[in-house]
RNA sequence: GCGCCCGUAGCUCAGUUGGAUAGAGCAUCUGCCUUCUAAGCAGGUGGUCGCGCGUUCGAAUCGCGCCGGGCGCGCCA
């Protein structure tokens, strides 16, 4: 067990002897925001004072006399307001670090509580291409869903993807009347986005189109062979283009049920809530009323169009029940924008109106906008929104250009390989990096500076360790650790703090906490890196116990990289 | 009008149960490549955490009020 875990439970049960009816959850061990202070400290004993009107340092003296943890810690003091700090016993940090060497363990535990999640995100539609608005949905999600993971939680990603709606009987119309067959061998997506955009225009200008329009769509939805066909083929001709994208982001998901999935569900679904009272007639549509909540009493969900037909909360609520029942989950994850808080609020509490209170936690994870450099929502000069693949083109290119600046003696091959990781790496950092509700300006030059707080600044670390272990001709990776220079020290008590890191990412959905651990990692090697020789060390004990301390920062680096969805290369 | 979010260094942003002297990148200034990759390192400059009041031993963080900005608010998703 990791020594701030150790720790927290001695802390927690020695708590318990003090206070038996104390709630010792909230007694947690964290890393100090200063080193000065100590390796790990505990707040929690001022709280439990507070609410219980006794003197802190007391309760914390009295706390102490319960605790012994003199086998990984040196004496353990009581600062400030009552503090308490844990400064780590130098051989407990070099066997834990030794563990690590030998794979016990890479600085963070499997969790001892496995919960199933199912995430939902990317979701793009049928027949468009993929732009920006999707990228961080699917990076955000992709990399919750690979934390969860190598935490030891099962989890189902399903794509949600837009195959259906009224979009599909303006498609019709094109497809039957103006399809390009060579375009749309060439270019599927942009044939059908231009033969959308021609009759969506010509539906403004002419009735007799938009009503063409509408009787496709009936005819779809009344289970037309001919137009299933095409909709069938148009779904098949996006889901090659999702591939493509998925396939360069490395995202992949456990199920892809789109939106058509749920269609015979959803007039049962109307049905049943009616017969229940959850829903009712309004104003020629049905909809769900939230009397009793202050912040939706003024918002009802429709799940009924006046027209009879169904819209995406019918929808949303028929794939939530599918989700439950199928997977019987312990939380379900929406990874969207943030304009959509209200329809979550309105779906989760329509839900509880019909399941009642269910095991499942609803989390929507939503996040800011992209916005241009002048702050208005990001599209290209023309005013277009931007087009995924464009986007990863030329961060690759880009990307490729200063490879071969810096690295001009490497083979074009290896440079592309380069070019590739580092462009994608670049382009998904700087989504995960800030903090995901806030609004994020896109900026070219900033995303592939490659230098600062960004992934070729990560992968340039990880390159330099590689770099001495192709130079060393020998020395173990599972050396004896011997730790004195202070960066040695700096950075081996860093790499404990991983898992802590990986857990607060997956508990508040956040993976720029991961973000920034892995910069200051990277951070902390660098300086060792500078002030400390490896192969050149004075000795054989310390060249091994460096070789193993590089070894053990380019195995977390990898593996905090690889949870960010973003790949390492031996040279760059 | 109501609701949600935001306002932190010149710019872009972090800031983990409220916690110790508010941090980073960029920009700028000064040093460092006969030594493991300088896509780097060490250091300097730079702050009324929008404003005010309150709660607290302690507030960027919590509450109330104001100012400024973004988004959302019934038949699109």
């Amino acid at each position: 067990m990791l020594p701030h875990k150790q720790i927290e439970l001695k802390l927690q049960s020695a708590v318990r002897e003090i206070l038996p009816d104390a709630d010792v959850s909230i007694v947690l061990v964290r890393p100090c925001p200063d080193p000065k202070f100590g390796d790990y400290q505990s707040n929690a004993l001022m709280s439990l004072a507070k609410q219980r009107k006794m003197n802190p340092r007391q309760l914390a003296e009295n706390v102490l006399a319960k605790l012994d943890v003199s086998d990984i810690c040196e004496k353990v003091e009581i600062a400030g307001a009552g503090f308490l700090n844990f400064r780590l016993k130098p051989a407990a940090l070099a066997l834990t670090l030794e563990a690590a060497a030998r794979s016990v363990h890479l600085f963070f535990e499997k969790t001892s509580t496995p919960k199933t999640a199912v995430i939902d995100f990317s979701s793009p539609n049928v027949a468009k291409p993929m732009h920006v608005g999707h990228i961080r949905s699917t990076i955000l999600g992709d990399s919750l869903a690979r934390a969860l993971r190598l935490l030891g939680h099962r989890v189902v990603t399903d794509n949600h993807i837009g195959d259906w709606g009224t979009q599909f009987g303006m498609l019709l119309v094109g497809w039957k009347r103006e399809l390009n067959s060579a375009a749309l061998a060439t270019d599927a997506i942009g044939e059908m986005e231009r033969l959308y955009k021609k009759i969506s225009a010509e539906c403004k200008e002419n009735p007799a189109v938009l009503e063409a329009a509408r009787q496709e769509l009936v005819k779809l939805q009344a289970g037309d062979a001919e137009n299933l066909k095409i909709w069938r083929e148009m779904i098949a001709l996006s889901q090659k283009q999702f591939d493509a994208i998925y396939g360069r982001l490395d995202v992949k998901f456990d199920v892809t049920l789109g939106e058509s999935f749920y269609n015979d569900k959803l007039a049962p679904l109307v049905d049943e809530l009616l017969k229940k009272g959850i829903a009712r007639e309004s104003e020629g549509a049905i909809a769900i009323f939230f009397e009793d909540n202050p912040q939706l009493k003024a918002h009802p969900a429709l799940i009924r169009k006046s027209d009879g037909g169904f819209n995406y909360s019918t929808t949303d609520l028929a794939t939530l029940a599918y989700r439950l029942e199928k997977w019987n989950p312990d939380e379900i994850i929406y990874v969207t924008d943030g304009r959509q808080q209200l329809h979550f609020q309105q779906i989760f509490a329509a839900f509880k109106k019909w399941h009642g209170e269910s095991k499942a936690k609803l989390a929507h994870v939503w996040f800011g906008s992209i916005l241009g450099e002048d702050g208005k929502p990001f599209k290209t000069r023309s005013g277009e929104t931007v087009k995924l693949s464009d986007l990863l083109n030329e961060a690759e290119d880009r990307a490729f250009k200063i490879v071969s600046e810096k690295s001009s003696e490497l083979p074009d091959a290896q440079r592309k390989e380069i070019a590739r990781v580092v462009g994608i790496g670049a382009v998904k950092y700087a989504d995960l990096l800030p903090n995901r509700q806030s609004d994020y300006v896109f900026s070219w030059d900033k995303m592939l500076a490659l230098q600062g707080n960004t992934a070729p600044y990560l992968q340039y670390a990880y390159a330099r360790i590689k770099s001495i272990f192709r130079k060393a001709e020998s020395g173990s990776r599972e050396a004896e650790i011997k730790l004195a220079a202070p960066e040695e020290i700096v950075l081996a008590k860093h790499l404990l703090n991983f898992g802590l890191t990986l857990e607060a990412m997956a508990e508040e959905y956040r993976p720029n906490f991961l973000c920034n651990y892995l910069f200051e990692l990277a951070g902390k090697f660098t300086s060792f890196y500078e002030n400390c020789p490896v192969l050149k060390a004075e000795n054989e004990t310390t060249r091994n116990s460096r070789l193993a301390l590089c070894d053990l920062t380019a195995r977390v680096l990898k593996q905090g990289l690889d949870v960010l969805g973003i790949e390492v290369v031996e040279q760059m």
